[in-house]
DNA sequence: TAAAAGTTTCAGAAATATTTGAAAGTATAA
DNA sequence: TTATACTTTCAAATATTTCTGAAACTTTTA
């Protein structure tokens, strides 16, 4: 397979696993190219690449910016705006799950939380509801504390928790 | 907070959470309003109290069912099918993590093992670009072997785990 | 066998999400 | 200051996903 096939292959996968994420088509997609690439892009070298209008780049750009995952590069003595992403895959993972227990865990935590307030006339019922909802969000405290410490921890961490599985 | 609006807020949350984690709404919510009824559902209860389509609440419960979290009671003298899913968080966790493994995760490690075989001119792009898919493809190998434990151990070991970090 | 009771399917409608492109905005250089 | 080079915004167009409801299908009962 020659290296151009390969690069689009990939874009596209990145493209298709990050739909079934709740992360967009596009910012995956130009996530995935500035991973593939070593200099910086332009808005104007990334709508060409991927074919894509100046202000789906844009919106898109700046939503990766938001997540923490690329960053706006100046060069000296050029106008335009460049944009890179880093190539530490565990820096990336750490830097999504970080973002995502914020986004998402979070809010089930409060909703949660909130709902072990419930009361009624019928004791049972209720003892039952506060059953399942307190299970559950047990369970999601201690997920979130398991990302919580990955999103801080170095690799060397991660590594040692491999080998004790 | 009265029982019944504490039910809604939950079925309500569900039903968003789901949606940020490529599960529609009225899948997350079915889910939902079953976790919460200690007897098993007909379809007519679902359509009436979650205000769905006999249509939509079919096909969701079709789907449930292909996840493995929901499952069809058949009552001695009835006619009509229930529906119930299991009040383990555990067990719901596992059965999950092990089905997102098999659709998400199986698909981008081929691609990525698969664009390993890239060849060209430029040796040093090449080069460069095997490093990163390759770093991801390690990384993904991990993740994914984590998820296959997980899927495959029991609570015990979960929590032991927990203790050890 | 026919009617009744229930389930499944699927084409079109509705709702959501994404993308475009042109106009407005901003910063730099002349 | 004005022209130029660039970025941002956002209303409208497009694409995608989800939902509806009626018709087709299946199973049970009379």
């Amino acid at each position: 397979m020659e290296l151009s096939e390969a690069k689009n292959k990939f874009i596209e996968a990145w493209g298709t696993l990050g739909s079934s994420w709740g992360i967009n088509k596009a910012m995956a997609q130009i996530h995935a190219l500035l991973l593939l690439s070593n200099e910086s892009l332009s808005m104007e070298d990334i709508m060409e690449q991927l074919q894509m209008s100046r202000g789906n780049v844009n919106m898109n750009l700046r939503a990766l910016m938001d997540w923490g995952i690329v960053k706006k590069d100046l060069r000296v003595g050029e106008r335009k705006e460049f944009f890179s992403t880093g190539k530490d895959v565990w820096e990336l993972a750490r830097q999504v799950s970080k973002e995502r227990r914020r986004r998402e865990i979070e809010p089930i935590l409060n909703v949660l939380q909130n709902v072990q307030g419930a009361s009624g006339e019928n004791k049972k019922a209720v003892a039952e509801f506060k059953k399942v909802t307190g299970d559950l969000l047990n369970f999601s405290l201690k997920i979130d504390g398991i990302i919580e410490k990955f999103s801080k921890s170095d690799q060397n961490w991660f590594y040692k928790l491999l080998t004790k599985l």
